[in-house]
DNA sequence: TAGGATGCTGTACATGCGTTCAGTCGCCGA
DNA sequence: TCGGCGACTGAACGCATGTACAGCATCCTA
């Protein structure tokens, strides 16, 4: 048999996508080679067999999520930071860009999560790539004349940043309290508006009154 | 021998602590119970005489946690929420609590970080109090007319909270990116400066010129 | 059409895990 | 003083893990 399963994936494909999905959900210290050889239908002789080790399982995930993550970033790369603080934006960068290049239940964003967290190069990597985004976005917000660089630019973008993912690594614990998912259409249109309103006036500030209309 | 080690606290107090600090850094499933038996000079048989399992170590440092949180948030519970974002306040709630009840190397950050992004009933709790102190703070910034309940207070209270726990989660993060830890005492006033900064006047509001100083 | 390379499997092995158990030591009430 | 009791230990057990290995089937090449 020549390595064609699940559509025309290979074989090696197969485990990697289904390591992707398993290390999201439970880490890569919760999940067994014998588990994701059978998610992936094949042997677990077959996953050392293409991979090396279980580490070098992992190391490759690690760099095809980097690659893909790096993929998405890029085509956001020409578009004008503004749209982050105007009226209509979703509830963070990140949520845009999930909302937009990724099927509803793509691993991506917990496998994303376990990296920022973790100590792991590819976090740093993950991390330090964001914050060029976002220093970038503070500067085209402060050429819109939207915002001012602050007394500390660099500080000013690593809060904006911390901010926006905040809603991401907390998701769950967000969604129990309020009663609605912040990452859903309906949570990214409530905590948004109060968002925007917060960067746009400070706390003093009230939020405009029509359905997630932005600042005039 | 009558249980008597490390100064006056029981074996079994030592073994809770040692296992509170070894969870802490490394997650339970990343320590084994031969680890904590060792760090707390006795067998592993004995952790288990004690904690009736592994699982009931965890449990049981869960509760201690808990327990031990719930008595500083209890301290801090009569004073003014306005505080908050007040001049010369610290960069959010968490680090003020922590800054000020607990030591320079205290594990209790870590473990509660594992907390609340874990899905466990503790860290269920943790974060249902403190949001609860978050809505509260935010009626208190409210009434002193620091701030408005915006269109929608439960929304503008998790908005809060997040991004004051986005600091300490991603401590490590934003330490190796801005080359400052975020909650340092440098840090801190740093960090602080600007996000009061934001939240007294949003993103079109620079800070004030002194060190440290809060609006006028 | 031979033969080597490649995808793939079942089995086995060493290791480390959580847990059990029989037994020792020292304290304390009767 | 003695008998029970709780703290405590070393050794062992069963199990799951990551990995190595020998072998089988299929394909590509010469």
């Amino acid at each position: 048999m020549r390595s064609v399963a699940e559509g025309d994936r290979t074989a090696r494909a197969v485990i990697r996508d289904e390591a992707l999905r398993l290390f999201a959900v439970r880490g890569p210290e919760g999940v067994t080679v014998r588990q994701i050889a059978e998610a992936a239908g094949v042997s677990a002789a077959l996953v050392v067999h293409h991979f090396g080790s279980k580490d070098g399982l992992r190391q490759e995930v690690d760099q095809y999520v980097l690659d893909v993550f790096e993929g998405m970033l890029g085509e956001l790369a020409g578009e004008d930071g503004a749209r982050l603080v105007e009226p209509g934006a979703s509830s963070g960068l990140l949520s845009e860009v999930f909302g937009r290049y990724l099927p509803e239940g793509s691993p991506l964003p917990g496998y994303l999560r376990r990296l920022l967290l973790g100590d792991s190069e590819a976090g740093r990597k993950v991390f330090q790539r964001l914050f060029e985004l976002s220093r970038g976005a503070l500067d085209g917000l402060v050429a819109g004349g939207v915002a001012v660089a602050g007394r500390d630019a660099e500080v000013r973008a690593a809060f904006l940043l911390a901010n926006d993912l905040a809603v991401f690594l907390l998701r769950d614990r967000i969604a129990e309290t309020l009663g609605v998912d912040p990452l859903s259409g309906d949570g990214m249109a409530r905590w948004g508006a109060e968002m925007l309103s917060v960067y746009a006036g400070g706390l003093r500030a009230s939020p405009p009154e029509g359905p997630a209309a932005g600042p005039s």
